[in-house]
DNA sequence: CTGAAAGCGCTTACAG
DNA sequence: CTGAAAGCGCTTACAG
């Protein structure tokens, strides 16, 4: 048999308050960086604590105060799909949440969710956050029931993505990111400017985004033209097919926008194999700001939302119903990007 | 002033005891699973927490035993980069180990950090986690300075990206990957493959993929022929330039093996704005299989570590370290992906 | 199979 | 400004 192995002591504050020479409380406040104590005492504290490599048991602090100092932060995928196959706005959008917590001295706990074996947001019941954020796809209905549920219960959340409008959501300016894309075609001398979307009740930011290009449009006594997009296909996809109806039709055009970067790469994709040249015969631009967007041939015009906003937003949102104050800003600021797709000839 | 806020009491064990008509010790066994109770008293516990809407209470059963259940992920990025133009890879990675953590009953806490005011890996020592993944941009040696410090203290982790060879990294399979690439080109009838890589000693995996690719090369009586990227650039902007020199030594090229996808896309775009024609003239591959290789013009041939067994491997090999035992598996295996960029014309 | 009790390591009234 | 003591809510020997 193995020898037993040897039972590792943790360094307790006890441990630092014999090395300082004063009490365990004192230790305690000494590290919190309380007022109260004096800065000599601090100081010596700090220097035993330093010693011993003493580092406060944030399980024991938690239990006491309870409170958690940490955010969770739930990204629903499409069911099965890979984590590599996951949308890149949402992983831009992730990594924006996490910066803003850590910024605002919180942790993040991230679980990715795809399927009923695998929702799970009670985490303010196990006391292993002290509040939730919901981002992901749109699709997953399942997962936005469960969620929607759950908020039932009055636990702290804010989402991004969701379905429902009732819910406590952060969103891009949608209807002022459409009207400055549709406006930037419209500027630039197209006037058979087809739309891309989906007007599905689920879709809010599409259906959103279809809203301000159509206002635009009619602004501009143009006819607002809808191209919908297909269920239950990759982005891509849905981009690509809804660029052979388009051609299909017959129907002249010269300028497109697609409610997302990635609908607009498969729609560039398939003008591009179909010999079209985008911008000289088609402008496209698409509207999220991935960064494949950048890469593309050409490279893509966009509208972007700020990213650093977005998830900054979410979590102010957060930490203000946690506090039970109030926080009404919930449309995250967007810029029109103009790249090769629509530029001039 | 505010009414003071009602005092929100939690449901604890005691008040599950009480409702199911047991001790308070006998909850605990029953909603752990204990097989010593009877199955019949912990239908009756299960219920009664039910009822009650009762969650354990996470920091006190951490407390108690000590583990967190949790495993830290730290994502190394470049100093002030924005998180929206963090490598696709690194997130891909980030979402796979995730997953796997959560596979095998692990939460997982992320941060993204950056630079000296921001690192921050004494998971253990504060209790907040049972071990560490850290994974991100080789390029930040502050970072990896700081991680390969503390490792000395004897902390658990495991990393991907890091500069260093003496530390516990998983890797892909970067010389069969290069080999795969390489002879997939010669295969193809390409005989001047030009290979755009680094051979800084920092970036040990692209210098794995360089060897893997003269092995190959003079495998077959070719030449190998390295064009160094520059230091400090983007990657994109690496392989934009180092295009241009192969462009501008006047030496015949008709295939190129880029050593990861983002410095192909860059390579790409370089040529295709300059009038080369790939795959006709120039074949091209890159290594890492990001989502946006296959949404370029013409979509990028590359190698693909499997994303899933990347993540699997990095938590298998944490926990092993965890539970004392080894585990010597460290080589993600890669797939050769074909697509248009080395296609026959 | 179940219960009474100890104790994980803190924070924070309370007292001085 | 500092200390002694209580208690956060569990898990797990120990006893029966």
């Amino acid at each position: 048999m193995d020898k037993p192995k040897p039972r590792t002591f943790r360094v307790t504050s006890f441990d630092v308050a014999a090395e300082a020479g004063v009490s365990q409380s004192t230790v305690s406040r000494a590290l919190a960086g309380d007022p109260v104590v004096s800065e000599a005492t601090r100081l010596r504290v700090a220097e035993a604590a330093q010693r011993l490599n003493y580092y406060v048991d944030n399980n024991a602090a938690r239990l006491r105060t309870g409170k958690t100092g940490t955010l969770a932060v739930v990204v629903i995928c499409r069911p099965d799909e890979d984590r590599k196959d996951l949308n890149p706005f949402t992983y831009a959008l992730l990594g924006s949440i996490c910066a803003a917590a850590s910024a605002r001295g919180f942790e993040t706990l991230v679980s990715f969710q795809d399927g009923p074996a695998n929702f799970s947001g009670r985490y303010e019941e196990q006391r292993k956050a002290d509040g939730l954020i919901v981002i992901g796809t749109t699709q997953n209905e399942a997962a936005w029931d469960y969620y929607r549920d759950l908020a039932q219960s009055g636990m702290h959340w804010v989402c991004w993505g969701s379905p429902y409008d009732e819910l406590e959501w952060i969103r891009s300016d949608n209807h002022e990111g459409a009207r400055l894309a549709t406006g930037h075609l419209i500027e630039r001398g197209c006037g058979k400017i087809a739309c891309i979307a989906s007007l599905d009740s689920l879709q809010r930011q599409f259906q959103e985004r279809y809203d301000g290009y159509a206002d635009r449009m009619e602004r501009a006594g143009l006819e607002p033209w809808l191209v919908e997009i297909e269920d239950g296909l990759s982005r891509e996809e849905q981009g690509r097919r809804a660029a052979q109806a388009l051609l299909a039709s017959g129907r002249p055009c010269d300028g497109i926008f697609a409610v997302c970067d990635e609908i607009a790469l498969g729609t560039l994709r398939e003008l591009t194999e179909g010999g079209v040249k985008v911008p000289q015969q088609i402008a496209l631009i698409g509207f999220d700001g991935i960064r494949a967007s950048a890469n593309a041939m050409p490279p893509l015009s966009t509208v972007q939302p700020d990213f650093a906003a977005a998830g900054a937003m979410m979590v102010d949102k957060l930490l203000a119903g946690i506090a039970g104050e109030s926080h009404e800003q919930r449309r995250v600021p967007v810029t029109l990007l103009v790249r090769e797709s629509t530029r001039h000839g």
